[in-house]
DNA sequence: AAAAAAATTTATGTCATACCAAAATAGATG
DNA sequence: CATCTATTTTGGTATGACATAAATTTTTTT
């Protein structure tokens, strides 16, 4: 670990007294970083080690910041961590192998989720689901408002667990993937198809049916994948 | 979208045209970048710009930098994600909650594992389970070597399905909880309790019985779990 | 002649200064 | 009180300089 070697990156005291005072709340989160010429003063450095400073908590994803704008401050949570995965995700995911990993990786996590769904949803759980059911029907003619909606309910699966990293990961498969679902031809036909599967899916969650919900939730996203495959003509694999 | 990425600067381009090269191996894999003042010419941009590209690369795990040595070009693969992730991730462990997150994740990560592996895991699994094993009865009274097989034998599981996601998960889950784990204290007897759990495990993937063996690993995680809290005096939860 | 040591060159980390243009702010105007 | 305008502040970039560590060359030593 390159903790205290000061050999050579003043920029890198910075950014931990910095990281610091943004864990600690002593500079507030949403809040505005100060000046340059401020923090040079307060750090007694020259702006080009602030500037390093402030990039690299940019790219640590602790402050958010946009050109000729003040960075501004954002306590780390789970969706930092996504933040700072993103940049790095999106180069494996130039080729088909990657794509293909991240998505069986995305299938092998929903299928212990509806696993665990049909084991030990709640109540509440089991209104959600079909609360964002009823929302995927009512969406059907409508495909930008569909993917929504899709989006959403497989959201409600990962949010079952009650802990925070499930719901990051769902984010993190939407985004990364969303790309090549993006290009992805919709229609009310295959809305409904969709629709169906999920339907399927919280059927057996609520009939208490583990292994039928693996089979629904693995048949509906291989049939997903399926689609994508063709559509883009990717051939076997 | 890309929020924290210091879009529109013209380091950006000039990060946009390295990564370029760098991906497409026009900048070989782990040789060094030219230097400041050539590739300023080249890109015909201050030395500002270059050194801010330079250390958004890195930030990006697209090069390594040690101060005052030439970066050295690193091809993005998994284990980049993972570092990318690291320094943020360490944020969140300041919480216990947020150790329990993630010990959390783990465990259902795992469970979905061994279950997938009493239902499909092929002979050659087999083998190196049992060889893991085998590894951890003979460093029974070795703690220190005990750990490290420990570690290998539960990496064993993440490598069936040939996702290389898996195994980066493996090494995020025990790089980060390591921290907790090192003051642990260890002992022969328990080094024992961990062999015949890992044992139990190993015997149900054998009997290609899922349930019991998502029960054994659940007992085998949760008694460890346990046995950190109460050494470190966390009280319930 | 090969290896080690010393001298020289090159390059990185840092600082200081300057300038432009965009953002923030104060001020004038309706 | 809102809106437009002038002024100041500040971020993005360029340039030059310098100390010191690394790389390279030269010299010395074995």
């Amino acid at each position: 670990m390159d903790i205290g070697n000061d050999t050579g990156r003043a920029a890198d005291s910075v950014v931990a007294m910095l990281e610091a005072k943004i864990v600690s709340g002593e500079l507030e989160n949403r809040a505005p970083l100060p000046a340059e010429r401020e923090l040079m003063e307060q750090f007694g450095a020259s702006r080009t080690v602030i500037r390093e400073a402030i990039s690299k908590l940019s790219s640590r994803g602790l402050i958010e910041t946009r050109p000729r704008f003040r960075p501004i401050v954002r306590k780390p949570d789970y969706a930092t961590v996504l933040h700072a995965c993103g940049n790095v995700v999106q180069h494996l995911l130039t080729e088909r192998s990657g794509i293909k990993n991240l998505y069986d990786s995305r299938v092998f996590i929903e299928r212990a989720l509806v696993r665990e769904a049909a084991l030990a949803a709640r109540k509440e759980d089991i209104v959600n689901l079909r609360a964002a059911l009823e929302n995927n029907r009512n969406a059907i003619s409508d495909s930008s408002e569909f993917y929504r909606t899709d989006v959403a309910f497989h959201g409600v699966l990962y949010r079952i667990p009650k802990n925070p990293i499930f719901p990051t990961i769902h984010e993190g498969y939407t985004s990364w993937l969303a790309p090549q679902w993006d290009r992805m031809l919709r229609s009310p036909e295959r809305n409904e198809v969709n629709y169906l599967a999920h339907k399927a899916i919280l059927d057996a969650i609520m009939e208490r049916d583990p292994l039928a919900a693996e089979e629904a939730l693995t048949n509906h996203l291989k049939a997903a994948w399926e689609f994508v495959r063709v559509t883009f003509d990717w051939g076997e694999e």
